[in-house]
RNA sequence: GGCGGCAUAGCCAAGUGGUAAGGCAGCGGUCUGCAAAACCGUUAUUCUCCGGUUCGAAUCCGGAUGCCGCCUCCA
């Protein structure tokens, strides 16, 4: 089956065909450096990391180029708040985006540039627009002449016309037309400069990405993403500077994804909630968090709540302790039987074909612009029938059925991968959350182990009344007992 | 003011013409000393409302209402 996109430029689904046959270039806009991350921008890496690892699960080979604006207004007037060297401030936001993604398994980038290592790039390109008549110098610095580029506005939807009756910007007089934009800015006295050929100054915020991603990927590529706030003007300039210095149409395919909210307003730092990555780890396990963005579908809003990720770390916890109940079957596994050549009964044969078939229907979904929400039903459909199948199943001990259990097990490996999720061994994921929530509830091992010492003499002197007692006291804390056959295990709710 | 999006059970959520996936929570049952976990069964005759197209619509078209985003830095 075919992968279908949607497609922000066009406002459909197309059917992908990449430039290359089995080559992808993709360029997604990364962060400015002056600040930490938060769940938004959690959001965009886990969606687009989830896009690539499906992408080369597909076969492709993926040249992923994602960015870091490490010159801008914004890390200036924090250095100067600050009072620290701008360079400063761009570098501990690098390592913090880096910890913080690597914190939640998004993988690197395959290339990472950083606009201040392309200022060169940045020149060269601009001179072209002057060139071409596409720019202007006014003074020190050099606008992008908007009404030189026939297409723009075709990402955002705008007319020029409108926008120019709606601006609120004040106007700038040398510009030619209010919607013009800055390429190069010329640097007042203290702040970071390089040379030009307009006099010392710095870039403009979009014209980086068009010089980075023509260098890195060509001057059309496959797909460019980043977030729906970048649609206009980030994304709408860039098209309108690069197509304008190239002829060429920039990219084929714009995927935007949706907005985070908290507790239904949108993240913002006027509204003083911003959530941030470092904030959500404390708390959540880091499969907890993408699973919580991926149970979405990415273009949709994405509304975080207490109530909503409490569900979704259940959810997961599911899925765990379904493979924690394989491996423990699978401690008797002696030999692994080719299931494909072996003859399976009614069951066996139900459950085998049902996990043969996840794949295809996890793809099916993700075909279908990335349908991540629809592929993880799939997920929990086949862990319920696997469930179902370990309840019933007579002989726990036979060998087609210990393979069949292996073969799930690696069923759920291979697509959990894609999305990042499933990736921990059940036991030590288990293990984790119980320590985590102990730690935020701030209770001692030790202490739960010898209630539980002492509530197993009581029943076993059948004195249940004293038994439930203590359950019921540790129930109030937080912590579940669980009898089990062998013993009993706790975990906390 | 201009442009765009969304509205599906108690909650979250998929579903773009063929008769409502999945998760959480709830309820009944199996199991258990009782619970918990797991399993089985169950929970929307209906998809904000009103019209229209069609043999057939949550899905397409028109209108109404509500919520939201962008137009200014923002993932």
């Amino acid at each position: 089956m075919a992968l279908r996109i949607y497609n922000s430029l066009t406002k459909t689904k197309e059917v992908f065909t990449p430039i290359i046959p089995g080559k992808v270039n993709m360029y997604v806009c990364g962060v400015t450096v002056y600040d930490r991350c938060h769940m938004g921008h959690a959001r965009c890496a886990v969606v687009f990391d989830v896009i690539v690892k499906y992408l080369r699960h597909k076969g492709y080979d993926v040249t992923y180029v994602r960015n870091f604006t490490d010159i801008d207004d914004k890390i200036i007037k924090r250095a100067n708040e600050e009072g620290e060297n701008w360079q400063v401030i761009a570098e501990r936001h690098i390592k913090g985006f880096h910890r913080d993604m690597d914190g939640l398994g998004v993988e690197r980038a395959t290339i990472e540039p950083r606009a201040t290592d392309h200022i060169q790039d940045m020149i060269n390109t601009i001179q072209k627009l002057i060139h071409k008549d596409h720019a202007y110098q006014a003074d020190g610095d050099v606008f992008f002449a908007v009404n030189t580029f026939p297409g723009y506005g075709k990402l955002s939807g705008k007319k020029l016309e409108e926008l120019e009756a709606g601006a609120r910007v004040q106007v700038d007089t040398r510009k030619r037309n209010p919607l013009d934009f800055s390429l190069w800015k010329e640097s007042k006295p203290g702040e970071p400069a390089w040379e030009s050929p307009w006099g010392k100054g710095r870039p403009g915020w979009h014209i980086e990405c068009s010089a980075m991603s023509s260098k890195y990927l060509g001057d059309t590529f496959d797909i460019h993403g980043g977030g729906q706030d970048l649609i206009f003007p980030h994304h709408e300039n860039e098209i309108a500077q690069s197509e304008a210095a190239t002829g060429k149409v920039l990219a084929r395919y714009w995927i935007h994804n949706g907005f985070v909210y908290i507790n239904k307003e949108k993240m913002s730092k006027s509204l003083g909630n911003i959530f941030t990555i470092q904030e959500a780890l404390r708390i959540y396990h880091p499969e907890v968090i993408r699973l919580f963005l991926i149970s979405h579908h990415y273009r949709g809003p994405l509304d975080f709540s207490d109530v909503i990720i409490n569900e979704t770390e259940a959810a997961l916890e599911r899925f765990y302790k379904t493979l924690k109940a394989i491996d423990d079957s699978l401690v008797g596994l002696k030999e692994e039987l080719p299931l494909d050549r072996v003859e399976l009964k009614g069951d066996e044969r139900e459950i085998y074909e049902k996990l043969k078939e996840l794949p295809v229907k996890f793809e099916c979904a993700m075909d279908d612009d990335f349908n991540t929400a629809l592929a993880i039903g799939h997920m929990f459909d086949a862990a319920r029938a696997l469930n179902r199948f370990m309840d019933l199943y007579p002989q726990k001990e036979d060998s087609i059925f210990l393979s069949i259990l292996s073969y799930g097990k690696k069923q759920f490996g291979k697509l959990g991968h894609i999305l990042g999720i499933l990736v921990s061994e059940p036991a030590q994921y288990l293990e984790d959350q119980r320590a985590r929530k102990l730690r935020l509830l701030n209770i001692d091992v030790s202490e739960i182990e010898a209630k539980i010492e002492e509530r197993n003499l009581a029943r076993r002197e059948k004195d249940w009344a004293r038994a439930d007692k203590i359950r019921a006291e540790l129930a109030k804390r937080g912590i579940l007992l669980e009898d089990g056959p062998e013993k009993t295990t706790w975990r906390v709710v």
